[in-house]
DNA sequence: ATAACATATGAACAGATGTTCAAATGAAAG
DNA sequence: CTTTCATTTGAACATCTGTTCATATGTTAT
């Protein structure tokens, strides 16, 4: 065993000591990361995707989101206040219905990403 | 209900049929947005999102991961299942231990999008 | 006031998810 | 072969999540 080899297997208590210590004065703190982490999960669902993906091409009320997803008007209502709380979706009343639209334009750049990587 | 009830929408039909069938027409297929979601799922959750960010500096044997996250090995190694079968890791075997390290730049690309999103 | 309608909300339930524990691979060394 | 080490795997468990159902809120019209 050589020296070089000796270096990368350590000597017994960790396999990279010199690595883990370097890459933990890197790491971002642990609230940020499980914030990212929170917003993806946003993304994780196919009903609240599709919620989006509606949105993308105009805004719509609660209804309409339901029959065209073929959904209950409940289930997509409590998807929105999810999609509401996480600032991705903002909404409009007008007398008893509420329109409802995508927050800003980064939530289009994320999916497109997501289908970017898909599309391979 | 008769025949001029009908005609004149107020029966509850609903709301906005002419945009619910525009829309209904530019609607990617199910499995898409399906799988769209199911690639989200993977980064919404935070051991899996510090794994990732962890293998952004430097591919990584399962032990040192899992003492830089100060979590189990078994746990790590689930979650790497997870991410391999997503193509989001590779990983190369020398010897006893087992390098995993980001497929490719999406990762970094998704990552970051999302970062951006929540510094606002 | 009451009725009709669009939406929101809370409780409850089934199914999914992440971690732990114990045991099983698989590879190198003695 | 046996031991040791790095990793994987399966089952069990507790927690989280999404939908449904029934009910409540809030708005407009009668």
């Amino acid at each position: 065993m050589d020296e070089q080899e000796r270096m990368e297997q350590g000597t017994g208590e960790t396999l990279h000591p010199d690595l883990i210590s370097s890459v933990n004065q890197d790491m971002p703190d642990e609230e940020m990361l499980y914030d990212l982490a929170e917003l993806f999960r946003i993304f994780g669902d196919s009903t609240r995707i599709k919620i989006l993906y509606v949105l993308f091409e105009a805004e719509m009320c609660v209804c309409d989101i339901a029959e065209l997803l073929r959904m209950t008007q409940s289930a997509i209502s409590h998807q929105l206040r999810v999609l509401k709380q996480s600032k991705l979706v903002k909404f409009r009343r007008e007398g008893k219905t509420i329109y409802y639209s995508l927050a800003d334009d980064h939530v289009r750049t994320i999916i497109g990403m997501g289908m970017e990587h898909l599309c391979e």
